[in-house]
Parts: C-alpha cells; structure tokens; sequence
DNA sequence: GCTTGCTATTGAACACGTTCAAAAAGAGGA
DNA sequence: TCCTCTTTTTGAACGTGTTCAATAGCAAGC
C-alpha cells in the first residue's frame, strides 16, 4: 500500500484524473515552488475542484511524496545500469548518488518540501516513518548492492549495517544538495567526492586491528540506531 | 541584534507585555504542544489581542525560537561549571551535552518545532541561518573550551574545525533525542555515549601515521561544509 | 493644558490548507 | 429502461497563522 495514494480501486478515467492533478502540481512547483503554489492553483490548472485533489492525494506535501516515489521506481534501472563494470566501491557509491541527483536535479527546488517532516518519524511523509518503510528499504538495497558489487572485502561484523549507514548519508548529501546556493551546487559536489572518499578509506582500513576498538563502538551505535 | 525581539526600543511596560505573551505561549506549548496551541489560545491567555503577540514575535515559532535564546544564555554558566576539573575529553563533551538535556528536559516536545526549517540556511529561523549566528558560534565555543580544557593533544591542523564538527554531531543528538520515543529516553542516552566515545577515540588516534590520510581528506571535507 | 510624534494595542480581514455533506456520473443487474 | 450501489466530483465552510489600518496611550516641548 502506497502512503501517498488514497483510491484503493481505480477506474481508468480516475487513474487519468490523478495524474492531470500530479502533473499540474509538478509544473507549478518547478515554474514558482512549492510554497508559492496553492492547492486552488494546482486544481484550476487541473481542471477540477479542490477536493478532487485532496480526494486523490492526503496533502499538498504528497503531491510531492507522490512524485519521489514514481522517481525511486525509475531510478532502479538506471542504477543498476551505472553500477555494471565498475568494481572500485568509491565508484560504485559514486554511481548510486549521481543517478539520484541527475535525476532529481530539475525538480530540486521544490523537493525540500518532502524533508519539512523528515525529523518527526512519527510523520507518515517522514523517510524514517512506518509508512515510508517500503520506499526506504528498497532504496537502502541499492547501496547494498553497491557493497557487493565491489573489490573490496569487509569485516563481516559491519556489513549489515553499511546499507543503512550509506543510505543515512545519501540522505544528508540530497539535503545539503536541495539548499545549496552555489554555483552548480559546486559545494555539494566537493562534499560528496570527499566524504564517500572518507567512507571508501575507512571501510579499507576498518580491517586492521589498530581499529578494531573504534569499528566495537561503531557497530554498538549503528545497534543504538536501531 | 537578537533575530526574534522587533521592537529596538522597549519601555519597561513593553517589557512586561512581552514576557507575558512568551510565558503564556510557553504554558500553553508545554501543556498541549505546539501544533495544539493556536496564537488565539496565546493571545487570550495573555490578555492580549492577536495583534500584541505579532508586535512582539515574528512568528509563532519565533516564540520557541525566544525560548532557545534565553535558554541559551542561561546554559552558560552551568556548562562552564559542569567543566570544571574534568580533563577527560569524553568526560568533557559529556558535560556539554548533558546540561543542554537537562535543561531542555522540560520543554523536549515543542522543541522539534524549531527544527522544522531546519534545513533551510536562508530560513531566518534555521540553526544554521544568518540570523541565529551569533547563537550559534556562542554555542560552538563551548565545545572549544571542552577541547582545551582535556589532557588531550590534538593535531594542529584538525583543531579549527572541531568546534563546529561537534556542534553539529550535538545538533544530531538534539535532534534524535526530541523524537525519541524510548522509555526515559534510554536510546538517545546509548547513542550519546558510544558516538561522544567514537570521537573521542578517533581524536586520539588521530595523531598516527596511519590515519593521516584520512585525516587529510577529513579536513578538506569540513572545508567543504564552508 | 495643548500639540506633536512615537510606542503600544486592537481586532477585522485575508490567504491558504483542509474537510465534508451533497450532488453527479457510472456500473451492473432486473 | 429503471433502480441501486459505488466511485468520483463539487465547492462552500472552517480553522489558523499572519497582516495592517486604525486607535489609544503616553512623554516631551511649548
């Protein structure tokens, strides 16, 4: 069950509806944002009533969970795509985030909307709420991937935790990206290259026993983490 | 300039009318939430028309936003109190973070509603907002203290940016601990201790030669970060 | 005491997300 | 074709954060 989608049983003609209702929404979200759209914009440029569209989505922040949840279906493919070959894991993490950004990119401004909630788990548009389990577990399967794909052999006592942990920082990276102002989001890149770095040499070196007191009390709070 | 006060000028009435309406909004947040609380309920229990709470407060949240100031300032002295003759440096950033909890205790739930533009650097209410700097880099002196304070050596060229690493990190703990749903908060607690000694253990390692490239490549990431 | 100008206070009005009872449109029999 | 039940659509109404023009209060100068 979607979080987003209300119909449990859809006609063709409502299903046609629904979609009039997102596209509209989408458009006036990328031509003058999220908070400068209002709900009666979106119905009158969808040609129906306003309660059509509460009746086919909870809330106008929906409209946009509607919209990242079509995007992480889409996405699948594509990553799987840039993952073959590549056997380096820094590349391969590296591949996983730049299709999500590419992806995204035209529709950055207004996705900061979705991480309004992201803090309260309790929220069901929240990426860590009840609802969003499916969507994030399916997401948390392409940096496992990631993992297995590559040259590199982990501790074992980590590798259950990693999906979750780089999923945790894809999120930080997508938030850094939705709010940075600068050219090109040049900053985000930066950090993006430098912090999969960190992970990359961390992950080489966590094998070593000079570390292995840190990876104890790394894995004890990933466990506190849930 | 406090980012929250309007009015430059105050008359000691003034004054007393405004901290009416703060400890009314105060009241009525810790009582029955923020999102419960309506600026009429405010307003009325203040004995005040819509209009005074406006001519004060920016905003609803710029109500919680004034407690955090105060709150802040108040912190000051019970954390330099808290620090001294503490030399172990996970003792010391215990410390910090340990008063703020205590203090906030009271006032946990409504908190998260300061957090929800958190993200948004141009949202005059964000902790990382133009407006809420000089909170901010008071706050991240606290940490400087915690660091020169311990027994503990640090490498010159990673000292700078440790202020505002462990501010950040403190943010993340704030932030976990405001929805933490856990019996007294127990989860929060084990997430404290392990990452407060996951750093304190890195920072000690961080001086080997075999972490230096990591160390390196950790420099240029909080470079990034600006 | 009166005038002037600033500070403080008022509450009606507005905008916008959301709800909901009622109406319309369809689908499936008889 | 007509009746019945479900799905879809409508738009007025509501609640709440916020604005703003108007008013009251007050201090200083004359």
């Amino acid at each position: 069950m979607e979080p987003t989608a209300k119909p449990a049983r859809s006609t063709p003609k409502a299903e046609t509806t629904r979609s009039r209702i997102l596209a509209a929404a989408l458009n006036l979200f990328r031509e003058r944002g999220f908070d400068q759209t209002t709900m009666r914009d979106i119905a009158s440029a969808a040609e129906v009533a306003i309660g059509a569209a509460y009746y086919y989505f909870e809330s106008k922040e929906a409209l946009v969970m509607a919209f990242y949840q079509e995007a992480n279906a889409a996405m699948h493919e594509r990553i799987q795509a840039a993952l073959d070959r590549k056997t380096d894991l820094k590349a391969r993490l590296r591949a996983v985030v730049d299709v999500k950004f590419e992806y995204f990119a035209p529709n950055r401004k207004f996705l900061g909307a979705l991480l309004r909630h992201a803090a309260d788990p309790e929220h069901p548009l929240s990426p860590f709420s009840r609802e969003t389990r499916e969507i994030r577990e399916r997401d948390m399967l392409h940096f496992s991937e990631a993992l297995d794909g590559s040259n590199l052999r982990l501790p074992e006592d980590l590798r259950p935790h990693l999906p979750k942990l780089l999923w945790l920082s894809q999120m930080g990276l997508i938030l850094f990206w939705i709010y940075d102002r600068s050219e090109n989001q040049a900053r985000t890149e930066r950090l993006v290259d430098k912090s999969l770095g960190i992970v990359a040499s961390l992950l080489k070196l966590s094998k070593s026993p000079f570390l292995r007191p840190v990876r104890r009390t790394a894995i004890e709070l990933l466990q506190a983490l849930e």
